[in-house]
DNA sequence: TCTATTGCGTTGTACTATACAACTACCTCT
DNA sequence: AGAGGTAGTTGTATAGTACAACGCAATAGA
């Protein structure tokens, strides 16, 4: 009971806590790339280009704020639009080579990070963490 | 090998997903207290006051920007300055009653919040999912 | 004791991320 | 053709943040 409290207590503090830094800490580490043009750029290479819609449907950002953002990664020739020629309303995002080299040298450079960090962990805790981020993660989309 | 690279990636994306969302759940959910504004109030609560500089070297913040946060919850008259009488460039900041109030509410919703989220975990993987997130924010700032 | 340095806090300025609302351009359906 | 919906941009406002310049108080050194 008191310990059940207990755990969700520091589980609490503990998210907290990192939710406050990590913008600043994404942003001292990779001043090429804010942990949101991160983000938006991941997707589109992931994705294999995307329309700014899905990103913001997707991230459940508004979509001038996508736009913005968008409009950034662009003039840092980081992305390209390519109008849809079926549907002149939509321009499909992908990454430039540019762009492609940037997010890969950022991901290389957070990998690191986190293997810094989590050094120590045998691999049975990494896969209990990664497990137990996933689960968290899943709840607080499906309760909002 | 490869599991152990597949675990770092997946902690890392959903951190990072965690990352981007926080912020913005927070304030939907609490508006009267952003979420740092909460974690000053409740590092005001906890210390039984303290000064505007210690809150900045703890949560690796500005002067100016907490400055800034200070007055806020000021004018919301959630925290009150008290001149150190034995040095009079020093403020030692305390919640108010109304703060205390204002505090013990948004706590008490985010408590609820996060046990909802966590309602269908058992005790030990509530226990782990805590030392592990312990662990981690402990590395990290560590590392840097 | 006078002065120089340090420490605490505020203010000016600038930037980023964000939302909401109004708008344009385009598409689709009747 | 007109109505209504969708994609994206732009205007405006707000929050959070940093850095630099400042003012005032305290303290250490000559």
């Amino acid at each position: 009971m008191a310990h059940r409290e207990d755990s969700v207590e520091t589980i609490q503090q503990e998210m907290t806590a990192f939710a406050r830094r990590a913008r600043a800490t994404a942003a001292r580490m990779h001043p090429e790339l804010s942990l949101v043009s991160y983000t938006l750029l991941a997707h589109l290479d992931d994705q294999q280009g995307c329309r700014a819609t899905d990103l913001a449907a997707h991230y459940f950002l508004d979509k001038s704020t996508v736009s913005r953002q968008i409009a950034a990664l662009e003039k840092l020739g980081f992305v390209e639009r390519r109008v849809d020629p079926e549907d002149h309303r939509v321009q499909v995002l992908h990454p430039t080579e540019k762009g492609d080299r940037v997010l890969a040298n950022v991901t290389a450079s957070r990998r690191r990070a986190f293997h810094e960090r989590l050094a120590d962990w045998d691999e049975e805790d990494l896969d209990r963490f990664a497990t137990y981020l996933r689960r968290y993660n899943a709840a607080q989309e499906r309760l909002g």
